[in-house]
DNA sequence: CATAATGGTTACAAATATACAACTATTACA
DNA sequence: TGTAATAGTTGTATATTTGTAACCATTATG
């Protein structure tokens, strides 16, 4: 047996590691048959949709996206009038990206998609299994949220940290 | 507001949406930095440690990893010692891939690397956070493999489950 | 004011992942 | 036996992501 006693943290770490690619799998078939958007866009989607506005920098904090990246994908994302480019009025350097009302629809109605598609997967849970699922995401989320939500540089030569 | 009453699996799609780039984001730095394995290669190593022998195809299925990507990367795992071929007693087609000594342990320093880099961003967490994290994450793990951990054909022309 | 730092863009190379087609070997089955 | 289906490989094209560097505009700071 190479079975050794785990701290909490190497059981997190265990567990977030073997839940990627099983999100992954959950979600990439219905990405990419439900939508033209590619997943670093919808992954755009996502947090705009939570937070309404965020600048291009924000944005590649948030999503470990590397500025030359994100400045692909929204330009991408404003010809299809998802999201739209406001300037800053206190530093004219930054650029905020806004989701537009389309934007909120048309990710709205991807989520509800997508949600048909797994409806199927998920109803081999009972009631309570689903309602202990909803409840265990929701806290994952918030607390990683707290852990690693926070800005902290994304990869590009330019704006590290250091 | 364009808020509308969710139902418990749209709530799940909606966390698992966000999670998922979260997740990403925690681990994508320390994985570059930590290991000269690609992303790809340390998720055959995640289900590898878990189940010790999977065919070709296994693979393919759990990661949703088409089978000619899989392919690719077990031959540069098995390069490098991590896992190896093991012909089938019972059905000559099939080619099993077996994680090595070596690979178990190698993967197992792997996942203390990254624990100890993310000890420090989870230790905003206070112990009962943490805990509850722990739980959370695992039952996500569970009830996850219950829904989607289930072979389904992983996409790949010839292995359509049509 | 001079200089450094930040926010963003552009361009290009490289790594990684996906898709598709063709092919061999083996097994399942009518 | 003949045919279809499965498991896996090889090759190629394409999509996506990442990494680097150079560059401009603006702001912060000495």
């Amino acid at each position: 047996m190479t079975e050794i006693k785990q701290t909490t943290i190497e059981t997190v770490v265990d567990n977030l590691m073997y839940l990627h690619p099983l999100i992954s799998k959950s979600f990439s078939k219905q990405m990419r048959a439900k939508t033209n958007l590619n997943p670093g866009s919808l992954f755009i989607m996502g947090v705009l949709s939570v937070y309404k506005t965020l600048s291009m920098s924000d944005i590649g904090r948030k999503l470990s996206m590397p500025k030359p990246h994100v400045t692909v994908l929204i330009d991408k994302l404003i010809e299809e009038k998802m999201v739209e480019r406001i300037a800053d009025l206190t530093d004219r350097r930054i650029i905020n990206i806004h989701i537009t009302e389309k934007g909120i629809t048309q990710f709205q109605t991807i989520k509800q998609e997508i949600s048909e598609e797994m409806r199927q997967q998920l109803q081999q849970l009972t009631k309570e299994q689903l309602t202990t699922l909803a409840t265990a995401t929701q806290q994952v989320r918030e607390l990683l949220i707290i852990s690693f939500g926070k800005p902290s540089g994304c990869p590009d030569t330019k704006n590290q940290t250091s």
